[in-house]
DNA sequence: GTCTATAGCAGGATAGAC
DNA sequence: GTCTATCCTGCTATAGAC
């Protein structure tokens, strides 16, 4: 709910809005809902941003690009805590990231709402999205598993599996509920933390499969 | 009910509704686009379906489950010609039905995202969608795999593996666009078909991963 | 079953006082 | 910066003619 010490309304109303707007959509939420959860004037809207499509344009500008920097913060520092990180690490590292780290389960669930309502329907802020975190993000971490795979890897394959790596942890991230209710465990830290083990264990051998098949091929 | 084959508005509302409802969000479209787009008279929802709300949920009912019916019957199929089919061919089975067969790609991205906007924001039609297609899935691929498993194999392992491989296949489904931007890849059936190996691949070593582990564990 | 007309209301946005 | 009052558009839903 509100931070009391957050006495910015501006600010007030930018995380309510990402609250809202993750929660139902663009068109589900009004205008006098967003004020009314910051506990501001029906005009502050108007005020602040203009109008309600650049407050939405603004939670995507000033949240949440700001919380996928945190998860590339938190990524490297838990990185650079490793002496010489094989592969295995670096898939921990952003599993852990994302799933544990730098964010609470109410923040994840916000985060990943908005990036796929956006990919569902884009409107201006997919752009945000596409070239400011998802594509840097696979560039930085393909680099990052590249040294520890044969110099010849199909570029293709190693490009695939990272996809393949995010398919997972966003989805175990996104639909925790439907998780917990298929295998009818509660996502405690216990669970999850079995969870991110499940993550990395799978897609090394993903990986390893790469590396041994095009091995396989060029001998 | 009335025989849907002799009432040609109530089937156009409910393909009009459903593609709307699928790119935009039940806010976001009104009764006016769709009954537009159906070349129907505004009034026509109110009387074929009562109101918007009960047409979305026979958007689920009488389009989406069987749709997902459809995938099914495509997987038994597919895995009905193969003789004696191992673990590799069930997994291409599903990838194939989900990303190949039975559906072109307008209607993938159309169920998709019903099913994603369902989860994100549950309304009644969340139960739909997890107890009448999620839930048995998932059921009938673990007791498919399982035979060809360890008899002792961690049960939470084998479930967790089909959730990573439902994630790949769903998010290749859904990120289309995404991964066509990010690898510079047009999304052709020779890319398509290239997704469906690396899935494969993916999934059968995460898999031998597990039966690996559990035969560590219990020797 | 289909259509027109309209009731009744909620939405975004703004003007202008303070 | 904040607030009230208000405009006007667009929405869902319904009544009633055909």
């Amino acid at each position: 709910m509100t931070n009391p010490s957050t006495d910015n309304t501006r600010d007030r109303l930018l995380i309510q809005a990402e609250q809202l707007f993750a929660q139902k959509g663009f068109a589900a939420v009004s205008v006098r809902e967003i004020t009314a959860a910051a506990d501001s004037n029906l005009a502050a809207i108007n005020y602040h941003f203009g109008n309600k499509m650049n407050l939405y344009l603004s939670v995507f500008k000033e949240r949440w690009v700001p919380r996928a920097d945190g998860v590339r913060k938190f990524f490297r520092k838990y990185l650079s805590e490793k002496n010489d990180p094989d592969t295995a690490d670096m898939v921990r590292a952003i599993a852990t990231a994302f799933l544990v780290g730098s964010m609470t389960d109410n923040e994840r669930q916000c985060h990943i709402n908005l990036m796929l309502r956006e990919l569902a329907h884009p409107t201006e802020a997919v752009n945000i999205v596409v070239e400011e975190v998802i594509r840097p993000m696979h560039i930085a971490v393909r680099e990052l598993i590249r040294p520890s795979l044969p110099e010849n890897i199909c570029l293709e394959q190693l490009t695939l599996s990272i996809f393949s790596i995010i398919s997972m942890i966003v989805y175990f991230g996104f639909a925790q509920p439907v998780v917990s209710r298929v295998m009818n465990q509660e996502f405690d830290p216990q669970f999850k933390s079995r969870v991110i083990d499940h993550i990395v264990s799978f897609a090394m051998n993903g990986i390893n499969g790469i590396k041994n098949r095009t091995e396989e091929e060029t001998v």
